[in-house]
DNA sequence: CATGAATGAGAATTCATTCAT
DNA sequence: TATGAATGAATTCTCATTCAT
């Protein structure tokens, strides 16, 4: 096996697997988990759907990786903006701006986040996601309260509602066949609804 | 056929669907819509499969209806707490104690509320839902404002986040296989988040 | 449901079930247990594939039972045979007559005795029965050493290689494909093998 | 292409067989048939999948020669004690032993003798392999009459008797999940079984 | 020549829906 | 009118075989 064999194999290889995964998102932004039937995920990424399974071991394999790593990449973004710059409102504030501009351009993250799968294993992972959501705006609820930002408050209850009132402040517009107009007043006004929320000075 | 005899079968067609929807509920609650097949349905609604499309034209218009009647009902409930006796901010509270309440008790209402369901039109059942669940909430925003007891803000956005936080803030002790305690600090801790959020004075 | 549809009804179903459990048993016959998928037993029975599944949880399930059934049916025989009158040499030589006469006449029983199938449910299925044809002979076996017909010997043994052996030497003569000739000769020196071996003393 | 370069080759070649072989052969005796996947077959060999076809043309001819191979070589063992020193009674007691200590050491061929395979060609080598051992015991029991120390018999059918009775005693020890103990009483009763019923004379 | 990714034809199983009785 | 047996299409997954590289 040559150098350049290989070096090209693997990238095909990746390439297929990143289609897959392409394909796979997007049908499920499109028509839910239910919609994506392994055939169709195969079709879509030009495959056939005997090919998923050298890629993935399991239709469940498939998704949770698809619901997990869109929530990696959000949550990454979320995490850059806690450890940057600036006060813990302004923070709290780049984050829900942040997270809503990404769901309304792309709308299928935020759908699949509140979805409720099929597979128990995509549940498990969907739950999981949600906890890690709440992580990081827990993050945030503790700096804020240790700097005398925030006044005290329940820190667990305070993240998961964070997360529950921009997410579905969001799903309609982001369902499919939704239009979506007014982004701007739309993220402001969920920022204010946040930050009013925890208790944020500036209001 | 006479008059009696008419009514008779009438009230006792009505009964069937009552069975129906109530059993098919049951199921649902117990596992999910994937766990309520129609002759699951059928079995403990104590008929036949094919009597099913006697009363309903699909399984979709069954479960659309499942979730609708138990939407209803929730929302019947928040609607008397709304037009009930006390200052806006004591009904706010109310209402979100109130469902939280009986998520808390009943779980399967507040999951399949946010549950993504098989069915395209269940899903738009469930969005329906939810947005009938915010105008309950967006009356009690309109009047709350107009009394001075909350400052101007964005209705609609706002109605839409209340919704999304207790929803969210559930979802974890609600969700099947979860434990459910301190329940009494959780509902007063998403209450007060709300109260916050929508600027209630006595905070 | 009136008592004569019921009883159509039943019959019906039995009917169906014996035609599912005869076309299964045939298509083993022709060509072994890997032949016989439920496609091909559906069709043979001359009804859908689902429809199997009315009558039998899993494919597993009906092999399983086409084995049991065959192996019952052949067991019962024998032991008729074995508390029936005689000696005890007798009776072996009529148990060994009857089976391979029988063998002879339709293959199916013998072949599918002898077959290891895929599954692994039918697997132990076929042991449990290769032990159960053991039993009937262990059980002649005693008799005839308490008699005195047959010398002292290891009985587990015994009984095992007698089933061995009959079966055995009609496996050529049954396997799929191939000729049935001379059966007469056959028989008696399968009995007449099986008499030396245990002893008997006629010879 | 110079000799030494072909000569090479062919060694090679011949090498890849015999690894190919080995291969498909240790997995039949771990998982049976069923667990010898074309994949797990090469990559216990070290090559890839297609390669297998530049020495077999199909699964079925590799399993065909799988079977073939194992039961040349245990007809060559027995086969030389056939044609050794002792008496006839000896030999037949020495064969017995001898395939009953190396089907319980290592139970994958008696198990794969017995066993019916998926594919109908291998399902005929595995007669054939029958057929041959039979051959074996055949001549010993020609000579054995010869020579006077077996009553006149039936030939063919006692061959085939021996064959069956043997494996049969054995299958239940060999067989997958099940005990192996007693190992010398239980080839001591299967000798002495053999013996009998060929009418040796030390009984 | 070897590779191993891809194919494609099935495999078992499930279930909403229909329809003869 | 009610029944529930039967259908048939769809589902996930497996694997022998092929063929571009």
């Amino acid at each position: 096996m040559s150098y350049k064999r290989s070096f090209l194999m693997e990238e095909r290889l990746a390439d297929n697997r990143q289609r897959i995964l392409k394909a796979a998102r997007a049908l499920v932004a499109e028509g839910g988990f239910n919609h994506a039937s392994i055939a169709a995920v195969a079709a879509s990424a030009g495959m056939s759907a005997g090919a998923i399974y050298r890629y993935f071991p399991s239709k469940s394999a498939l998704f949770v990786e698809v619901l997990t790593s869109a929530i990696d990449h959000e949550i990454a973004i979320l995490q850059a903006i806690v450890q940057g710059e600036g006060d813990v409102t302004a923070r709290l504030r780049a984050c829900v701006e942040s997270f809503a501009n990404r769901a309304l351009e792309g709308p299928y993250l935020a759908y699949a986040f509140i979805a409720e799968p099929a597979e128990q294993e995509v549940d498990e992972a969907r739950l999981l996601g949600r906890i890690r959501f709440g992580e990081v705006f827990k993050s945030l609820l503790i700096e804020g309260i240790e700097k005398r930002e925030f006044p005290a408050q329940s820190i667990d209850i305070g993240a998961a509602c964070i997360v529950g009132a921009f997410t579905e402040a969001l799903v309609r517009p982001i369902a499919p066949r939704a239009k979506r107009d007014g982004r701007a007043e739309l993220v402001e006004g969920i920022v204010a609804f946040c930050l009013r929320a925890v208790g944020a000075k500036i209001f």
